[in-house]
DNA sequence: CAAATTCCCATGATATCCCATAAAAACCCA
DNA sequence: TGGGTTTTTATGGGATATCATGGGAATTTG
């Protein structure tokens, strides 16, 4: 399995330590076993995606004017991203910047959303996608 | 990890030492170990690389047209190089010229691109990011 | 010699590692 | 199929290592 499929909740410690679904270590297994986690740029969550993709974006940074707005752009979104070590116990320690930014507290909801996936407060994570579940556009969905 | 990424703040004392980041200096270790150091041609930062790197440029310079103007912008930028020594305790020495033109005082900000990295005065990187962060293009942006 | 730089050590904060436990999932063999 | 056994997971807490930073001593430089 290449992809980060299906939702988890697991629970925060007071060190800021996560478990990383076991199901989602052994997709990163499958890459490079390096994981990143930036902020989301419009909604409050984080990303979390494998080193690859991140070397491909450094690839087009290089290939741009670096003086341009567009590459300033690409720039933040590295800038942004932290590179999180996966211990022995299959954990990840969140930095005050991230837990702040997606304003995680305690549950934490982990969602794979095929190439990359989305860690929310669980409480945040809730709402949303009651949301879009009673959207008619997600009623009237055929893959 | 290859690439710098993420954003640290350190402190920059009396004697004009700060920190690198333990994260980049792992990345310098990957390559010859080597940092330089040049005043970003269009920003108000440093930008920091491997000497990897600087020979890449200079590779550049000569596959070009030693008289255009082109090959005079990026031999100003060799000229305008610092290497700099990590010491022991993984600092680095600023010079007054590069304090000055980035404007340090204090805390200092670390920003990885990548390829390579950014040194801000902190208070101005702040101000530098949150606009970036509040353009549509940043909150438009998927990898 | 004076000023600047490098080296060395101390310290608190933070991150990492290691082990223990309990719950959940997978397995196995009548 | 079902019940018990083993393995994997998630999580808590303590021990250890790493990191950032201050200050002083030693060394270099001009």
């Amino acid at each position: 399995m290449a992809l980060f499929l299906s939702t988890h909740d697991n629970k925060m410690d007071t060190k800021g330590r996560v478990s990383v679904p076991a199901s989602f270590r052994k997709t990163l297994a499958r890459a490079d076993n390096g994981l990143i986690l930036y902020p989301s740029p419009d909604k409050k969550c984080l990303i979390g995606c494998t080193e690859e993709r991140m070397e491909f974006i450094a690839e087009t940074i290089d290939q741009m004017d670096q003086n341009s707005p567009e590459a300033a752009v690409y720039m933040q979104l590295m800038a942004s991203a932290h590179p999180v070590n996966i211990d022995a116990d299959g954990r990840i320690l969140l930095s005050t910047a991230l837990i702040e930014y997606a304003g995680l507290s305690g549950m934490v909801t982990f969602t794979g959303i095929g190439r990359d996936f989305q860690i929310w407060d669980a409480a945040h994570y809730a709402e949303y996608s009651a949301e879009i579940k009673s959207s008619d556009a997600y009623k009237n969905t055929r893959i």
